[in-house]
RNA sequence: GGCUCGGUAGCUCAGUCGGUAGAGCAGCGGAUUGAAAAUCCGCGUGUCGGCGGUUCGAUUCCGUCCCGAGCCA
C-alpha cells in the first residue's frame, strides 16, 4: 500500500482531467467539436469551460466507516444508535432532507433524546433556502468524518439517500457542477432536441443513457458543454477508480417484510401529522427547489389550502412514502457490499 | 310513484355505429454519480350491475329488476 501521510485519509480520487493535473484542458480537436455551434438546433451560446469539481476531495478510509442503510421507516435511526453505543461511534447523517432545519418532524429526523445520548452530526444544518446536491453533501460530510476519526470515533453513517451515500462510499466522478442558467435553457427545450444534441456531442454517453429520462439526458449534455470533454470519458475514469475502494466498504442494509414496513410508514405518517408537520409546512417559505420535493410537503400544502381533507392527505403521503421505500429497496439491493440485516418481527435475534 | 342520467380494472373514467375492451392513478418489477424524498422504463382477463329477449354472435340493441345521483309529484 502506498505510504500515507494522514492515517485517516486514503484513496485520493484520480483526477486525470481536473484543474490540477491538467490545467486548462483546452485546444484539442475533440474540444473544438464539442463547442456549441452557432448553427445548433437550439440557441445555446458558447460558454467558457468551467473547472471540474470533486477531484480535490480526499475520501476517508473506507475501513474506518460503518454504513447503516435501508428504506424509510425501516428503523435505521434506532439501529444506528445501537451500533454507535456498541462501537463508541457517533452518528453522521446521510439523508438529503434531514440536512435541513425547520423540517425535523416532516423528515422524521432523530429525536432530541437520541441526540442527547449519542452525538448526531449534520442534522438540521442547512437553512431551507440553501440548495444541496450530492457533491455539496460530500463536501459537508468529509470534514465531519475526518474530525470523528481524528478523535478515534467510528462514524456511523446513517441514511436513505442512495446517491448521497454513494458519493461518500465510492467517491465522486469529477465533473462540472450543475449550472442553474444552463439547466433552465435545457429545460425549455423539447427532449428530442436534447437527445439529438447529446448524440452529436457524445455518442457513447447517448448510447448508455436512458434517453426517455430528461434529467439524465440534460445532465450528460450539461457535462459535455461545461467541461468541453465528452461526459463518457469522465465517467469511465470514475468507474475504473472506484472498484478498489468499494471492496473495503462495510455496512448493513435493513430489511423488513413489505406489509410490516407499510404499517410502520402509516404509523409514522400519522405521528408526523399529529406531531407538528402541518405547522412546520405552514411556517416554511422561500425554500430550495429540492426541498420543495419532500414527501408530505405538497400534500400538506393541499390540506392547508383546503383542496384535500385530512384522511386524503394522510393516504397520499403514505402512498408516496411506500413508493419511495420501494425505490430505496431497489437501490440498496444493487449495493452488493452492504450486508442485509433482517428486521422483520419474526427475525432471529441478532 | 313518474321522468332523466349513471353502474366498465382496487379508484376516476373512456370506448365498442353488435365481433367479449383501454387510459390515468394505485399496485408489482426495474434503472439511476451533482435536482435523488428527484427523474425515468416495463407489466392490464375485468362475470363491461343481475336476469331474460332479439341475433350466427350482446358489454353494446330491447325488456325487466337491483343500486346511485338529480328533477318532478
Amino acid at each position: 500500500m502506498a505510504p500515507r501521510r494522514d492515517p485517516g485519509r486514503s484513496d485520493r480520487v484520480p483526477d486525470k482531467r481536473g484543474p490540477r493535473s491538467r490545467p486548462g484542458a483546452t485546444g484539442s480537436a475533440l474540444n473544438e467539436t464539442l463547442q456549441p455551434r452557432p448553427a445548433a438546433p437550439f440557441g445555446l451560446a458558447a460558454r467558457p469551460r468551467i473547472p471540474l469539481d470533486g477531484g480535490d476531495v480526499i475520501l476517508p478510509d473506507p475501513e474506518r466507516l460503518f454504513f447503516v442503510c435501508g428504506p424509510t421507516a425501516s428503523g435505521k435511526s434506532a439501529r444506528a444508535l445501537e451500533i454507535a453505543r456498541q462501537t463508541g461511534g457517533e452518528i453522521v447523517n446521510a439523508d438529503a432532507f434531514q440536512l435541513y432545519r425547520g423540517v425535523e418532524v416532516l423528515t422524521a429526523a432523530p429525536s432530541s433524546a437520541d441526540r442527547l445520548e449519542i452525538p448526531h452530526h449534520l442534522y438540521g444544518v442547512l437553512p431551507p433556502r440553501e440548495p444541496v446536491d450530492a457533491m455539496a453533501y460530500l463536501r459537508l460530510v468529509v470534514p465531519v468524518i475526518d474530525e470523528l476519526l481524528a478523535r478515534g470515533k467510528t462514524p456511523v453513517i446513517t441514511g436513505g439517500s442512495g446517491l448521497y451515500l454513494k458519493f461518500l462510499s465510492h467517491g465522486p466522478s469529477p465533473l462540472p457542477p450543475g449550472e442553474p442558467g444552463l439547466r433552465a435553457e435545457l429545460d425549455a427545450l423539447p427532449l428530442d432536441a436534447l437527445v439529438t444534441r447529446l448524440r452529436e456531442l457524445d455518442p457513447a454517453e447517448a448510447a448508455r443513457t436512458d434517453l426517455h429520462n430528461r434529467r439524465y439526458v440534460s445532465r450528460a449534455l450539461e457535462v459535455c458543454m461545461l467541461a468541453g470533454v465528452p461526459c463518457s470519458t469522465l465517467r469511465d475514469d470514475w468507474e475504473a477508480a472506484t472498484a478498489a475502494r468499494a471492496a473495503k466498504l462495510r455496512g448493513i442494509v435493513l430489511q423488513r417484510p413489505r406489509a410490516e414496513l407499510h404499517e410502520r410508514i402509516a404509523r409514522r405518517t400519522r405521528a408526523m401529522l399529529e406531531g407538528g408537520a402541518i405547522e412546520e409546512v405552514a411556517a416554511l417559505h422561500d425554500i430550495a427547489p429540492g426541498l420543495g420535493k419532500a414527501i408530505g410537503l405538497r400534500e400538506i400544502r393541499q390540506l392547508l389550502d383546503g383542496e384535500i381533507d385530512r384522511p386524503a392527505c394522510e393516504e397520499l403521503i403514505n402512498a408516496a412514502t411506500r413508493q419511495y421505500a420501494k425505490r430505496q429497496d431497489t437501490w440498496f439491493r444493487r449495493e452488493g457490499w452492504l450486508k442485509t440485516e433482517d428486521h422483520g418481527s419474526s427475525a432471529p435475534e441478532r
